[in-house]
RNA sequence: CGCGGGGUGGAGCAGCCCGGUAGCUCGUCAGGCUCAUAACCUGAAGGUCGUUGGUUCAAAUCCAGCCCCCGCAC
């Protein structure tokens, strides 16, 4: 079996990491271009990519396949199946077309809830009690295509996006070595997604990361654990130098009664009111310092009990 | 050369602008108080102030280079 991997973020080169493992050839890993990121905008090859080298693979990163010249690269490896995640470039119809056995997909959800670009944040922020990863294949819609293989994954009340994300990344490597022996042997079998039940998990935006105290604690802590660490929930205080930021990234719903923003406690542990009930921050970042734990925090940022944020 | 914050006893910070031999909170150890305690009181141990060099009678504090951590933006 010949194949060709596309796909960008760390989620993506652990299901690469499953593909070189597995039995068959790899004609080439396509990732997205490196590109000037982080800080002082050095360019930055992806996680793919870096894997890709490591691994003496031929990468490719076109910025799209709408240019004929594109899909005729992809046309000369020959591919039997492409396999992609989260690769972030749009295939269209004309590219699905030229793996022999077609495009298939890993996806972060059950589908159809959550298509789209950040199913994992999406899922811890509704509340939901599981999700899954699957494995589709493509079509030109938007995570539109007939499942082939799913599994699921239990979200717990202390899961946090990144650790939900590695569970996710595990279970989908996993799934694609199953899939892999499936498609050798020719038993791959298709279940279009049910009509109901479909959500799509937006793009996180920086104003949403915002903390609003007046929301009930569930959803402020989902909110927190959701976007933690990356982009992070975060809110303003000020102990007597101006408005400062800080990061939320770990918490848990906790039981007390306050007005929204009011510090309920802040000894060794801090609790905040909230809309309904309160939240207690367990690891909080301020701006140019790492992560501290609560006690670390307060120490540091001498909130008071009694006073609002 | 994208903007910016930070590296000070085990932890978290102040001091740096206006140079003059190190302070606070917590922790640790010892003792005391107490029915008891994670509470309180007293005392102690523990720091070449990231690193290299420079200026100076004198540098955590001023200047230059280097290493490391991080926030924003991307």
């Amino acid at each position: 079996m010949r194949f060709v991997f596309m796909g960008t973020p760390a989620f993506a080169a652990r299901a690469l990491e499953a593909l070189i493992a597995a039995p068959g050839e790899i004609a080439a890993v396509y990732t997205r271009p490196p590109q000037p990121a982080g800080r002082g905008k050095k360019e930055t090859l992806s996680p793919v990519h870096a894997l890709a080298l490591t691994h003496g693979l031929r990468v490719l990163t076109p910025k799209g396949f709408r240019k004929e010249e594109a899909r005729a690269e992809l046309a000369n490896l020959k591919p039997d199946v492409a396999i992609i995640v989260a690769y972030g470039v749009i295939l269209p119809q004309a590219a699905l077309d030229i793996p022999v056995h077609g495009c298939f997909n890993i996806h972060g959800s059950l589908l159809p809830r959550w298509r789209g670009a950040a199913p994992i944040q999406r899922a811890i922020m509704a509340g939901d009690a599981e999700t899954g990863v699957q494995i589709m294949k493509m079509e030109a819609g938007l995570d539109t295509g007939p499942i082939a293989m799913t599994r699921r994954i239990e979200i717990r009340a202390d899961d946090t996006a990144a650790s939900l994300h590695d569970r996710l990344a595990d279970a989908g490597a996993a799934l694609l070595t199953e899939f892999i022996a499936t498609l050798e042997n020719g038993s791959v079998n298709l279940t279009p997604q049910i009509a109901a039940g479909v959500t799509y998990a937006e793009k996180i935006s920086p104003a949403e990361a915002r903390l609003d105290w007046t929301q009930p604690g569930v959803v402020v802590d989902r909110k927190i654990r959701g976007l933690s660490p990356f982009p992070g929930a975060w809110f303003e205080a000020d102990i007597g130098r101006g408005p400062e930021r800080v990061k939320a990234l770990l918490s848990r719903v906790a039981s007390g009664r306050a007005m929204p923003g009011d510090i309920v406690r802040a000894d060794d542990r801090l609790i905040v009111g909230c809309g309904d009930g309160a939240v207690e921050m367990l690891t909080l970042q301020r701006a140019g310092k790492s992560p501290q734990g609560a006690a670390d925090f307060l120490r540091g940022f001498p909130l008071r009990a009694g006073a609002r944020i």
